[in-house]
DNA sequence: TTCAAACTACGAAAACATTCGTTGACAACA
DNA sequence: TGTTGTCAACGAATGTTTTCGTAGTTTGAA
């Protein structure tokens, strides 16, 4: 059995995309292209999901008439392979530094950290 | 007096120069090119450089025949731009939800941890 | 002085990503 | 049965990033 090929990494346009099908679930072209911000043809939209599908980013269901596409990995494992992108290209593999980074890119709440902290104590129950 | 403008982000090659300049400090194409894991050739990098000066995200002094380049900001400010970029597109803007995908991408040691709690100590010295 | 090596500059090709116009199929309905 | 609206497919144009060949300049060594 062949191993499971990681998928490539999404665009830009590719992650709003998937953005959207993860936060409405399965949906038509008709759907994604209303839900995004950006201003884009219709057209376009549907050409970025055709791609999307040749990668195996999303699987499309023709089965009607409206093709429906799902997004193929969990919002959690394309986030994880961003973040480990970024990581390692930007910060030579240290989650520290990008942790650092983060903390001060955005002021978080008293409320956020403790959140934090609880993340970290899960990977280090001491 | 105009507004200091944000340079742009840089793309992977342009990363991947930045990371050496950042590290070896003001150097020259010859040396960006050998310092680079990938195989490129001579030219390649050069243009890059060129155009990385173009952009603002690079300085270059050709006071000497073989020109001088350095990066313009220092890697923190380049990274927590980068990283708030994807923070953004990623994961709408949560730092919490970045950070715990970067915790369960990379394992962790106890003393990587430590420091990172430290860190969020720093931000809310409770 | 001549030659080779080490450079910069530049343009253009190649590769990748985004955008959209047009066409043709189907379906709803007047 | 037209006519209109909704859809997928497709190709092509545009934009961006990466790559490299070629030409011309400077330097230093033979």
């Amino acid at each position: 059995m062949a191993a499971k090929s990681q998928l490539p990494r999404p665009t830009e346009s590719e992650l709003e995309i998937l953005r959207v099908l993860w936060e409405r679930g399965p949906s038509t072209v008709r759907v994604v292209h209303e839900s995004l911000d950006r201003e884009t043809g219709y057209t376009t939209v549907l050409k970025l999901m055709q791609i999307m599908a040749e990668k195996g980013l999303v699987d499309r269901d023709e089965s009607e008439r409206s093709h429906v596409y799902r997004a193929r990995e969990k919002p959690e494992k394309t986030q994880r392979q961003l973040v480990g992108d970024l990581m390692q290209r930007a910060f030579g593999g240290s989650a520290e530094q990008l942790i650092l980074q983060a903390l001060s890119a955005k002021k978080l709440s008293a409320e956020e950290l403790k959140e934090i902290r609880k993340l970290i104590d899960e990977q280090d129950p001491r």
